[in-house]
DNA sequence: CGTTTAGAATCGTAGGACAATCATGTTGGG
DNA sequence: CCCAACATGATTGTCCTACGATTCTAAACG
């Protein structure tokens, strides 16, 4: 207690330099499970409907109850779990109806995503960006069991969003985003084919392209698609 | 201070009175100052860039401060408030870009309420319901000035909403409306005008009419006649 | 065999504690 | 007089403990 002023002084003197960009924020500790978690649905280590009990949390990750706490409702916000009072947390259960709500809406914005792209693709570095992504993705088209498609595919989103320059939008999609991973990260395990690399082909040209039109439309489309492929899935 | 305990008592005791609302589940203490904070949005007593320090709303609603905590999480994660490490929270400023880009996405979004809402106007009691909120939003027409429009115009949206039987909409519109209508106060404290009731004529006749296409155009074009009014707004 | 009830689990919330960090005012040197 | 280093206070991040409230589980009972 009494070492207090000198250690901060040493921490203060040893750190004046300042952090270049806003995201050097360096994690929370509810950050920290929030994305352990999400990951965890990602790996499978947590699957749909299993609950997360508090006291579990806590001992898994060394933390207090109030941080698991803090994690937990970062989720329910999400949408990724459910809490029910006292009841607890549980990984949330999107059923098909669920499911076709979101694409419903994906639909819409993954296309204003494209074609908001396909607007801004010569401002800046964007071309190169996106081109860089693109092809990071469709590199997979001849191994399309890889784990890391997953991470490519993600890559292709993500840019795609940030180029609109429409933070708002990149918000939601990322949001809705880890829903659609679940949706397609099951259908892969019924052995279904829920690659469609001829559709991101479309986007990705029509957006290189600077086409509006063809590129919110493609995306749409793919949207669709995945949309169906998923009512003919089993149950 | 010595009188902590037993107020606190008493405060319990005192308290039995249930909320009666809506939510049959009894509101959280978190929920109810997430809805106080909120609520504070509407009627002025929170405004844009005020900070909330966890302290004074701890005193202020006398719960401890994970409680505070809980519900400033919550709205952060609706983007109501901003959060910055070790520097608390404050009522997020929306700057015009945010704002369009807002409004970019809710262009879509209401669209599809309309459209969605449109399509099963003629189930259950739909019909009755969505005609309900609509006159009643009409039927301030006449005084636009009337602090129960903002009440009516939110129901109307919620109908509309709630129609379409996508919660994942549903949910998304009602987040998003918080928003606007911080918006629209704003516009409405400069002097614009910013009820268009011909737009809300418009859109409640052809989701009456049950016509797809006219509904999701007509809340297409309200929403961006409200954005090219807030072009042309001052800063 | 269905119902009741006691106990265990678990959550909701309070309250206190302390380190880490940020904001601000102060001081000494140039 | 201005600027940078420093000390101080304010506020947040996280931990801990505690206890009532609610739900779940299972034994006891009719």
């Amino acid at each position: 207690m009494t070492t207090k002023s000198t250690a901060k002084a040493a921490a203060r003197s040893s750190h004046p330099e300042r952090p270049a960009a806003e995201a050097v924020h360096a994690a929370s500790s509810p950050d920290l499970i929030f994305h352990e978690i999400v990951r965890g649905l990602y790996n499978g280590s947590y699957v749909p409907g299993q609950r997360l009990v508090e006291a579990d949390l806590t001992q898994k990750w060394g933390v207090s109850r109030g941080t698991v706490r803090e994690a937990l409702n970062r989720l329910a916000a999400e949408g990724i779990v459910v809490l029910s009072r006292h009841r607890g947390a549980a990984i949330r259960i999107l059923d098909r109806e669920e499911i076709r709500n979101l694409l419903t809406i994906l639909e819409l914005l993954i296309g204003l995503a494209a074609r908001l792209a396909a607007q801004r693709i010569n401002e800046g570095d964007n071309h190169a960006r996106f081109l860089d992504s693109f092809e990071a993705l469709m590199a997979f088209r001849s191994r399309p069991d890889s784990f890391e498609l997953v991470r490519a595919r993600n890559r292709f989103y993500r840019t795609l969003a940030s180029i609109g320059r429409n933070t708002e939008l990149q918000g939601l999609l990322t949001r809705m985003h880890v829903h659609l991973l679940r949706v397609q990260l099951r259908s892969q395990q019924d052995g279904m084919l829920t690659e469609r690399f001829d559709d991101y082909s479309s986007i990705g040209q029509a957006v290189l392209a600077g086409d509006l039109r063809r590129a919110e439309l493609a995306a749409r489309r793919h949207v669709r698609a995945m949309q169906s492929l998923l009512d003919r899935a089993p149950a």
